[in-house]
DNA sequence: CATGAATGAGAATTCATTCAT
DNA sequence: CATGAATGAATTCTCATTCAT
């Protein structure tokens, strides 16, 4: 079978990775852990990915990429700024909820170092809180939202909750499901605090 | 007072251990990097700290420490919930801006395992959410916050977005002031976005 | 005829190592380098080579072999001890100063261990040896060449005396051509360095 | 014994790795090799040298202090150009002679690629080349050896003669003294082939 | 014959920690 | 208390060689 050099194997070595470094974090996973839970030879992960940070790279790439694809297409399927909103807020915490392992690299591992966070930060996250914003303008033109609002600062904030409410779910090891909280952060983030 | 130059000499390790880690990452900072810039040999370090890891435990503990004292004063200032909220960001983010190294250590090192999270996370972040949450509690029995908020969730989102800002502060090296955020963000989390 | 299309890929192979090893040194030289310039797959290498020191061995047997063959010719070509010498003299030179990633080859990387030094240093020098210390033989009976010569050292001296030359012009990146050097190395050799 | 620390485990190191590097070539000896025979552990290594390549190049230079500190030291001990060679044609064998580890590492080991020839090269060996070329200088100018001779030239040449004898002698494993060879060298050095 | 993906043994180097002084 | 030389386990990455296609 010639499906092997399609990226089965590299997928297998990410799909590795991610139960390795969920588990054990970062830097005490090895590289040799990785490579036996894909049941590769260690040489082989080397054929893949140029080092070990390239491998936490591809991680974060491919989980922030769907973030992206998926945002975009939820924004895109209702009309209001209200209920893009609620798109966005439910898929946040349906993805992140999916997968315990992925989810621990996103909260935890991913933001291990300011020269990581330096790498992704601005390619990626940016291009995800822009999706975010974007709706935060559609509000205020619409007439929903608040005139007053800064559509990168709301942005931020928006993220800024959905991000707690996700590594607050991680390290608490509730069973409780993720989505669950998305109609109140929804309503948090449309009233805020006071009546 | 022999206990003085034990203090001295613990705190300079620390202070050292801020600027090397804030600098270099947790793991790429060496115990011989943190004698070397508090002006102690290696196996000193080892007098004051059981290992590499309590380091950073320590720095953790310092750090909220002061959130969670000076949160407790601060809110003890003022009387109404409006007020204290006010308080408590205007802290959070003067606290966090006034030391960039102390900073990149709270927002990024800190967080660099699931296995550091948990050992922290619960206890002494708790402490902190609780003091906010008791804020939110305050505000609904006031009549000035919305009734049917969770103190607890509410807690979470508005630490949620203290944390967004801090943490993208850091990252966009900006010489603006982190604390001129403090009035956006207590109209954020007071009207959210809706009018 | 298939050994025309065996002997082109063999050849490419190790006019491909002479560049690599020329370049990079025996042991920063992989096969896959040599593959790569050869034009062929890694694995194609060991259709032709068991093993990559073989392919060292090769490039020192087809150098040596043409300083053996055409010594011979040289020295057949004329009469007196002393014309022979000066056909060696200045065929050696010509034939290291002919090729730069040859002449690192054979002045420098064919020397790198001991191991590989016995392998061949009593075979094929010693053959080359041999002619130098004939002509020297021959010297001494035409009268020429003083009694007292004990021709295998005489051949050994004279083989220092080329070999140095060699090295250094190969070390000294000078343009100069390395065969300029083919009436001083004669008269020294010859005359001593008395009156 | 605070001895220790005066460089006697450098020493260890280094005499360690004649022995290894001799035996086995430079590529084929471990930096735990080295330590092993060292008695030290292998990290140490790395408190006296920065990596495995400066233990070569230390040898390299101790090797050759001896022969230019020595050779300085001969030549001034007699008058006459010739006396002058005599002594140095003396040192320079019995000094490879003295030690055929010593010998293995500076006849065949450290000329393992360009790369390391060009770093010590040019420094070392041209102090060396320099104190016999002033030899030859002396004899030409005392009417002893020929008017027409380059010096540079000529030192050269010598040197070639004597790494020929010394090469050869670390090649064929025989028992005869090295040092014995001095006198047909120094006469063919002087008298050259011709009557 | 040719390929090149896969292997896995092996090696240099780092660094937290210890302990004799 | 303080030192810093020494340790040696542990880890990443390389690369000669193989073999199924």
């Amino acid at each position: 079978m010639a499906r092997n050099s399609d990226g089965t194997k590299r997928e297998a070595i990410l799909d590795a990775a991610v139960v390795e470094i969920a588990r054990h974090g970062y830097y005490q996973t090895t590289v040799a852990m990785i490579a036996r839970r894909a049941g590769v030879a260690d040489g082989t992960i080397y054929l893949y990915f140029s080092n070990k940070e390239e491998i936490l790279f591809s991680l974060f790439e491919s989980a922030m990429g769907r973030f992206i694809l998926e945002g975009r297409s939820q924004v895109d399927q209702v009309a209001t700024a209200t209920e893009k909103l609620g798109r966005i807020v439910e898929l946040h915490l349906t993805l992140v909820g999916k997968d315990r392992d992925l989810a621990i690299i996103s909260q935890v591992e991913l933001r291990h170092s300011l020269h990581f966070m330096d790498q992704i930060s601005r390619n990626q996250v940016g291009e995800y809180l822009a999706i975010i914003s974007q709706v935060v303008v559609q509000g205020v033109e619409e007439g929903t939202f608040r005139k007053d609002l800064d559509p990168v600062f709301a942005a931020k904030a928006i993220f800024g909750v959905l991000d707690e409410m996700a590594t607050d779910w991680v390290l608490s090891r509730k069973n409780k499901r993720l989505e669950s909280q998305a109609k109140s952060v929804v309503d948090f983030l449309l009233g805020g605090l006071s009546i």
